[in-house]
DNA sequence: TGGACGAGCGTTTTT
DNA sequence: CGCTCGTCCA
């Protein structure tokens, strides 16, 4: 369930009364802190270590969370600071989440008295609406998300003539949000990079960008940390405030930092200037000042090459003051928990270098190693290990365990990846014989595309599954559509929010109206909404247009009217059902519909959980997640990337082929730090194993539609044969297990190339520049929910995903289906029954082709 | 304004 | 191959 209530829901001034009952029962708790026993002597070193910088390198499984929690009840428990006094972030709302659950369990309460423990996000936007007047924002401003990112941006690449085909909108987005992930404002952009867009235009478009923010009132998240760093630059005395509050600084996850996280906790961890002091003594604003020697010039040996592109080009750091600004300004006593191992979004602006350097950066900082791992057998984690030594640039850590070896971990190869889920079904069957439970067990793949076969073969097998990741829930259209109405209702200069919905449901408001409101708005400086007012008066309109803008308009005046009088929660319904929303969806026939409907409830009820409108959109697009839901007994399906962070007794690893995984085109764009990313990322997948971690290759896999020959992963050249065992599949074609070794262990199973140096995975295609820095949508939904009698979750667009309790498959029970009978399927669709064999079914759908199902999949249609 | 059709594309995605 | 997006037409 979402926790929203959780997380504090408005900024807390200055002097806001704490909940006594921490700080109080904490040190009560003092004379023997039991919260310290159970810890071991490195992370009770963590713990215990308050002054200064420190740096806990905790490698996977060694305690990483409990460290951190601990360390925020030691400091409360020595009275050191109260707990306001205290920032501690996190990246994720559930890492957040999970500290707090955690700490109050510690202290034996519910962590209300913690203000800034929270995600850099939520905590920069929370700074940034108290000082949002130093920004030129007003409090209640906006989070803008992608897709009003790119809708904006759209507009502006119109207004400059600029191809959008050749130049696309999305495009210029990912540059955006990556010149702000290195915490460049437009001025600060190279030249270079600023005109390598829209034939130069780019950087100008930029700064354009950000004006109109501005006028929007609206902030994208990129801003809410780039403009703190703005307004704690550009006032000092605004940071010095923040400096002596916050007396303790946790990070989690350093390893993920950005440079603008960095800058971030930079100016944050240095103790405060003397007031009257000018700014420059502390933080030299001055971009163009030359480089001061520190993290770039000395770059390191290992990560020289690839890691300097990114760097070099004027990422904010290269004029950051670094260093020398430290004797006159000492820092705090900053904690920063990491594994530079764990790396694994450096090509979204994460820099390993922030943690590799962390001693440069943080002087005389002290550093721990946690290399007790708690989580996995001696062989899983040797070869974990043994493969992550591979990389060069790392801090080094020796994970080591006490707990047995257990088994090796498996390699098997199969003929296609066909025969690979086929043979992982067939093992999770035994498992599931040997009593497992499913939901200790996870498949991780490289990438999502690869989910669609065991999806498939689960769903033959009838064997519960259920797939994590995907759009968030306020991702989907439905609650953006929903947040659209209640931001214009609440900010009648969103205009983003106003053209969102302007025409949905449809009413006639087509392209030809908007540009209208747009013409007029531009003309006189007025929000889109007050144009469409005044529109409203004029004959510009055609008459049908004219009396639905009408009426479009009276109603929000109507709802905001209502706002004064009614419940947040209540308004929100009367909007959605007034507007035509609801009944939009009511309407719809399509698979999904329900689901939206579904979702829209959720969110209403989720409100309730805020104050009023105002604070419910302040966190809405921050804080608002799903994940949590455990549901029934299933298997986890997810790509290595949301795997990290959870651990499963049973770790399934297909996919491990030269292209795939190391992904080609991370090679390809990223050499070897691309390269040795791809194995923290196979070192991430390996170490979510407890007991078991089981490691797949396939010799055939149809990419984009065509088959290709692959050859085995480099990795698995890279296992230690001692912990490794290489498998027969069991999808029976003979397969795998030859066993000799040559070039490659794994190159004598007859055919494969033997070279690595001549991937049978050639990309065909010339990579050439591709439009667009994310992609549409393309993807699957969030397919995780509970799953309730009807044996359907229902999401919206996209294939669905059916959460089945495992069906009796093996009683002989006779399906209640017979042949012909039209059926409906929360995956394939509409389609009749072709073949019945027990509670075995082969439909033949409309859209999706013959597929074999289990009856309780589907419901009569 | 929605349906039909072709072009183009095709990793990972904490906020 | 299969999806999504955009365009064009009824």
């Amino acid at each position: 369930m979402t926790e929203p209530s959780k997380l504090p829901h408005h900024g807390v001034p200055e002097h806001q009364p704490v909940a006594g009952g921490i700080a109080a029962r904490a040190r009560a708790a003092a004379g023997a802190p039991q919260y310290l026993n159970g810890l071991n002597p490195e992370q009770r070193e963590a713990v215990e270590t308050l002054d200064g910088p420190v740096l806990v390198l905790a490698g996977a499984g060694t305690g990483k969370t409990r460290v951190l929690t601990t360390r925020i009840a030691h400091i409360l428990s020595q009275g050191r600071a109260r707990p306001q006094e205290i920032l501690s972030v996190t990246f994720t709302n559930k890492a957040a989440r999970e500290m707090k659950l955690r700490l109050g369990q510690m202290l034996g309460q519910a962590v209300e008295g913690m203000p800034w423990l929270g995600t850099f996000h939520s905590i920069g936007g929370r700074i940034l609406r108290i000082h949002a007047e130093l920004v030129q924002l007003k409090s209640n401003f906006t989070v803008l998300d992608v897709d009003d990112q790119v809708r904006l941006l759209k507009q502006l690449l119109q207004a400059e003539n600029i191809d959008d085909k050749r130049w696309p909108a999305r495009m210029l987005a990912g540059l955006i949000d990556s010149w702000k992930n290195r915490g460049l404002s437009p001025s600060q952009v190279p030249a270079g990079e600023a005109a390598s867009f829209g034939n130069g235009k780019g950087g100008k478009i930029y700064a354009t960008y950000q004006e109109r923010l501005k006028i929007l009132n609206a902030a994208d998240f990129g801003d809410l940390l780039l403009e703190n760093i703005r307004l704690f630059r550009e006032n000092p005395d605004v940071l010095r405030q923040y400096q002596n509050r916050f007396k303790f600084i946790l990070v989690d996850e350093y390893q993920d930092t950005n440079v603008a996280q960095y800058l971030w906790l930079r100016l944050l961890s240095q103790a405060p200037s003397r007031p009257g002091r000018s700014l420059a003594d502390v933080i030299p604003g001055d971009i163009t000042s030359p480089a001061i020697p520190g993290r770039l010039e000395e770059s390191n040996p290992e990560s020289s090459g690839e890691a300097d592109s990114s760097r070099d080009s004027g990422s904010a750091l290269s004029a950051h003051p670094g260093m020398t600004e430290d004797a006159a300004a000492p820092l705090k006593n900053i904690c920063c928990v990491g594994d530079d191992d764990q790396s694994i979004y450096g090509w979204r602006g994460a820099e390993v270098d922030n943690i590799l350097r962390f001693d440069h950066d943080f002087p005389g900082a002290k550093v721990i190693r946690l290399e007790r791992n708690y989580r996995s057998t001696g062989h899983i984690l040797a070869a974990a290990s043994h493969l992550i030594a591979h990389n060069e640039g790392r801090l080094g850590k020796t994970l080591r365990t006490e707990d047995v070896d257990g088994e090796k971990v498996t390699v098997t190869g199969s003929w296609d990846s066909e025969e690979e889920a086929r043979a992982i079904g067939e093992e999770l069957e035994e498992l599931q014989r040997a009593g497992e439970n499913l939901n200790d067990v996870a498949i991780l793949v490289r990438a999502s595309f690869q989910m669609r076969e065991f999806e498939d073969r689960f769903v033959t097998l009838g064997l519960p599954y259920r797939v994590i990741g995907g759009p968030r829930f306020y991702e989907r259209a439905e609650i953006r559509d929903a947040l659209a109405y209640l931001r214009t209702i609440n900010s009648p200069a969103d205009d983003l929010a106003f053209e969102r919905i302007v025409n949905v449901p449809k009413r006639g408001l087509g392209d030809a109206t908007v540009q209208l409101l747009h013409d007029h708005a531009r003309k006189r400086r007025i929000p889109l909404f007050e144009a469409a007012r005044a529109v409203v008066e004029t004959d510009e309109l055609k008459p049908k247009a004219r009396g639905s803008l009408r009426d479009l308009v009276m109603q929000f005046d109507r709802w905001r009217a209502q706002r004064e009088v009614t419940s947040h929660t209540e308004l929100a319904e009367i909007v959605l059902d007034e507007s035509g929303y609801t009944e939009m969806w009511q309407k719809d026939r399509s698979a999904d519909a329900a689901g939206r409907l579904d979702n829209l409830k959720e969110l209403v009820r989720s409100m309730e959980e805020f104050e009023n409108l105002q604070g419910f959109l302040e966190h809405i697009s921050l804080v608002m997640d799903r994940d949590g839901e455990a549901g029934d007994e299933a298997v986890s399906l997810m790509t290595l990337h949301s795997a990290k962070g959870l651990e499963f007794d049973n770790v399934f690893l297909p996919g491990w082929e030269e292209g795939l995984f190391p992904s080609q085109r991370t090679l390809d764009e990223q050499g070897r730090a691309g390269l040795e990313e791809e194995r923290r990322l196979a070192h991430v997948g390996l170490t979510r194993a407890r007991r078991r971690a089981k490691i797949y290759f396939a010799t055939n896999r149809r990419i984009h539609g065509t088959w290709s020959t692959t050859i085995p992963s480099r990795f698995l050249d890279e296992l230690p044969a001692h912990n490794v065992e290489i498998t027969e599949s069991k999808g029976g074609s003979g397969w795998g297990g030859s066993g000799g070794y040559g070039a490659s262990r794994f190159d004598n199973l007859e055919s494969f190339g033997s070279s690595y140096s001549t991937p049978g995975w050639q990309r065909a295609q010339a990579n050439r520049n591709r439009g667009g820095g994310g992609r549409s949508g393309g993807g699957f939904e969030e397919r995780q929910s509970s799953f309730s009698s009807d044996n359907f979750n229902r999401t919206k667009r996209g294939p669905m995903v059916i959460e089945g309790e495992l069906v009796a498959k093996s009683t002989g029970t006779t399906s209640e289906f017979s042949l012909d009978d039209r059926v409906f399927h929360q995956k394939f669709g509409y389609g009749h029954v072709v073949k019945v064999d027990g509670n075995k079914l082969t439909i033949a759908f409309e859209k999706a082709g013959e597929k074999k199902v289990v009856d309780s999949f589907v419901e009569r249609a």
